[in-house]
DNA sequence: AACTGTTGCAACCGCAACTAT
DNA sequence: TATAGTTGCGGTTGCAACAGT
């Protein structure tokens, strides 16, 4: 059946439920993505009749009933980990949940809000006001209205050293190979479009693959090494590296 | 038991970027 | 090329459950 044919099954102009989902919508939802597929919520959200936006459908999907995902608590191994993800990228939860499989975003931001917030906070007494506000996870967008935090304290404190995240992130320092180019890891960490991030991740892996495959060759290879193999991906023609014909938005 | 304040989390909103026509 | 539609992200809100009085 067409999109725009089974699309007709909604009424024009019906208003639309919100807030909590019920259990007969959760598996109306289920059938219908099973049937036509985790794209174009809109017409899924018609088609199944659920009286529900696309863009809650797709919400609801992604942080509740897709399969695999981890619904227990989250492990102080998680914990420490999200709290150096988060050191190092900020804000940036969706980038930090594909870290951790069976995780949504919505589910580490809020972990954070929650827990690692309050955690930090009650060690922060008698340090200054950056890193109070540091601490609550608000300082990177504080540069957007020209706070009194510095650009360059900024930066440096989101992604200038290289703590034990880098076993999970991978050894390749781009920092030293960035110098020439003028371009960083960054320059996509502290950026925030889908498209970014994307390829901010797959830089990342790609990073981590050549590392392993160096280790596997050599078990001493230097960071050095390592970031001049990585030359490629700073020259000005992305061609000869990365064939863009399939889709950034294909995840899998 | 009844009320009030706090907490945790699911869901919503606005916006930016991408895709389709 | 223009524009409407779709998707993904991060910040925020609303509410149920719980704790304290």
């Amino acid at each position: 059946m067409a999109y725009q044919e089974i699309a007709m099954q909604r009424e024009e102009g019906e208003e639309l439920r919100k807030g909590t989902w019920l259990e007969e919508e959760d598996e109306r939802l289920i059938s219908f993505v099973q049937l036509l597929g985790e794209r174009r919520w809109d017409s899924l959200a018609k088609a199944s009749g659920l009286k529900r936006s696309g863009k809650s459908c797709r919400l609801r999907w992604l942080n509740y009933l897709r399969p695999n995902l981890k619904h227990g608590q989250i492990s102080i191994e998680e914990e420490n980990i999200i709290l150096e993800l988060h050191e190092r990228w900020g804000n940036k939860w969706s980038k930090i949940a594909r870290r951790f499989p069976g995780r949504t975003d919505n589910e580490i931001k809020n972990y954070w809000r929650t827990h690692l917030r309050k955690k930090l906070a009650q060690g922060q007494e008698g340090k200054s006001q950056y890193e109070l506000e540091k601490a609550k996870g608000d300082f990177l967008f504080e540069t957007k209205n020209e706070s009194s935090v510095p650009k360059s304290t900024c930066e440096s404190s989101t992604h200038g050293d290289h703590g034990s995240v880098e076993d999970l992130w991978g050894s390749c320092s781009w920092d030293n190979s960035s110098e020439a180019s003028g371009m960083s890891s960054a320059d996509f960490a502290l950026t925030s479009s889908p498209y970014e991030n994307r390829l901010s991740d797959w830089i990342s892996e790609y990073s981590n693959d050549i590392q392993s495959e160096m280790n596997y060759q050599n078990d001493s290879i230097s960071i050095e090494s390592a970031s001049s193999y990585l030359e490629c991906w700073t020259a000005p023609d992305y061609s000869y590296t990365w064939d863009c014909s399939g889709s950034l938005w294909d995840m899998t």
